[in-house]
RNA sequence: GUGGCUGUAGCUCAACGGCAGAGCGCUGCACUGUGGAUGCAGUUGUUGUGGGUUCAAAUCCCAUCAGCCACCCCA
């Protein structure tokens, strides 16, 4: 083998075919994030340190971050996360924006972490926001938002399922439980292990960690109850518009779900591959995006879904589209030097004409032309050898039916038009 | 950061101390103005890299790099 400089670690490449899939990813998040009123937005891929200091979380920016000095020493990070950005954001327009904010991206983060399926170095995120609301129909809609993407995508409710709790409603619980408030990060932490142990390990684990037996018993009690979203007027408020809304089918309570960050106060959720996978995207409600910037705090709801594993995702149920990267053009074929002029003569009066013109770069046996356009998946070849220029005519082959007809110049520039149509 | 599995032709893999192979692909021809099918012919290698053991290493050992899997973490 060759010996060839390698990319850098957990980077990927995107040749056309990837291309071409993710652009197609990108433009169903558009798609649903303006069906729903979301404007969108970005911020710059180099952030300084100080940003994420102030609020994520310690292993985050210590360990995970892409993270060194510039020339003049200051410490620069290429973003390992959104939030933080949205928040500094806001806060220097805190009074100059029109509330509440819909705001949506797509775009690059890096996250120093050990590649594996699923997750990369270099990643896209989509990311997507309501900013000063706090009641339940903020929260419903975002859960929506998903759920529409979902069914934009062809992810049916038997394949992917948005699990919903909140964490006000778990704090409650725990309250009842005599776990003291200080206590409850230590639990949430318990409870997002839970999934990875045993029945057995787990209780021993959350009484080696100084719970009772009782209140070891209460938290059981907690995560299989189904029905605990009953004692929570905003959780079930938030249910009811999601089943307003009909988008119920993907929805579950789960008082399991709690999502690993601090910063969630409230409605949490997440969602993911029924067929066994990893969670596809998390998100939640906060109380105070922006204080830790120097705003005044303000509470929103949001979610973010990584572009790898919703690929590995759709890929799985067959569901991403087939990379015909030019299959809305059509091919020139060139016959000979004498000719060749007229061939790219002929591109340009088509493009004219809208039509995306492949024309071939050199004479060349046509077999070979044509195989060119199926490899390339192009179904229409337009031809203008000596033959057909002596005649003042086109002849136009469908690839896929094999029919080959000759029209005089002007019909056949229309006929590709309605082709294309 | 910790542990495990795997690196052989463009791709998928075989060979598991004794001549590095198959299928697919690719190129050409049958077919010099007509593609996918078919047939025939041809093509492909520092066995990831570096060292060690051995008469002999793709094969065994060590290191390293990369990929995958689990842990960790999931903003």
């Amino acid at each position: 083998m060759r010996q060839v400089i390698r990319p850098i670690k957990g980077t990927r490449d995107f040749y056309p075919e990837d291309m071409a899939i993710h652009q197609w990813l990108e433009g169903a998040i558009q798609q649903t994030s303006r069906s729903f009123g979301y404007e969108a937005w970005d911020g710059p891929f180099l952030e300084s340190l100080e940003l994420y200091a102030a609020k994520s979380g310690e292993e985050l920016v210590m360990e995970q971050a892409f993270c060194f000095k510039d020339r003049g020493g200051d410490l620069i990070t290429l973003r390992p996360e959104l939030t933080p950005t949205l928040a500094r954001m806001v806060a220097q327009k805190q009074q100059q924006l029109v509330m509440p904010l819909r705001w949506y991206s797509f775009g690059p983060f890096w996250r120093y972490e050990r590649p594996q399926r699923g997750r990369t170095r270099e990643f896209y995120q989509w990311n997507i926001d309501m900013v000063d609301v706090s009641g339940p129909a903020a929260d419903a809609e975002l859960i929506a938002v998903c759920a529409a993407f979902f069914r934009n995508v062809g992810l049916q409710p038997e394949m992917v399922k948005i699990r919903v709790n909140d964490r006000q409603l778990m704090n409650q619980q725990l309250d009842a439980l005599n776990i003291l408030p200080e206590k409850h990060g230590q639990v949430f932490k318990l409870i997002d292990r839970k999934p990875k142990m045993d029945a057995v390990d787990w209780e021993k684990f959350v009484i080696d960690s100084g719970f009772s037996r009782e209140q070891s018993q209460g938290l059981l009690g907690l995560l299989h109850n189904t029905e605990l979203w009953t004692e929570s007027p905003h959780l079930s408020e938030v249910l009811g518009i999601l089943n307003a809304m009909g988008v119920s089918d993907y929805i579950v309570y789960d008082s399991a779900v709690i999502r690993g960050l601090d910063y969630y106060t409230g409605v949490v959720f997440e969602a993911v591959d029924v067929s066994g996978g990893r969670a596809i995207l998390g998100g939640g409600h906060y109380d105070n995006l922006v204080s830790d910037v120097g705003g005044t705090p303000m509470a929103g709801v949001g979610f973010a879904m990584g572009d790898v594993m919703i690929k590995i995702v759709l890929g799985d149920y067959g569901l991403l589209p087939s990379p015909a990267v030019l299959n809305n053009a059509v091919l020139v074929c060139v016959f000979d030097e004498a000719t060749i002029s007229d061939a790219f003569s002929l591109g340009s009066t088509l493009r004219a004409n809208g039509i995306n013109t492949v024309v071939y770069p050199e004479p060349a046996k046509l077999v070979k032309q044509f195989k060119y356009a199926d490899r390339k998946n192009i179904n229409t070849v337009v031809l203008r050898g000596p033959d057909e220029i002596a005649n003042g005519q086109l002849t136009i082959k469908n690839l896929g039916t094999r029919e080959q007809t000759a029209y005089p110049f002007a019909e056949g520039i229309s006929e590709i038009k309605k082709l294309l149509a």
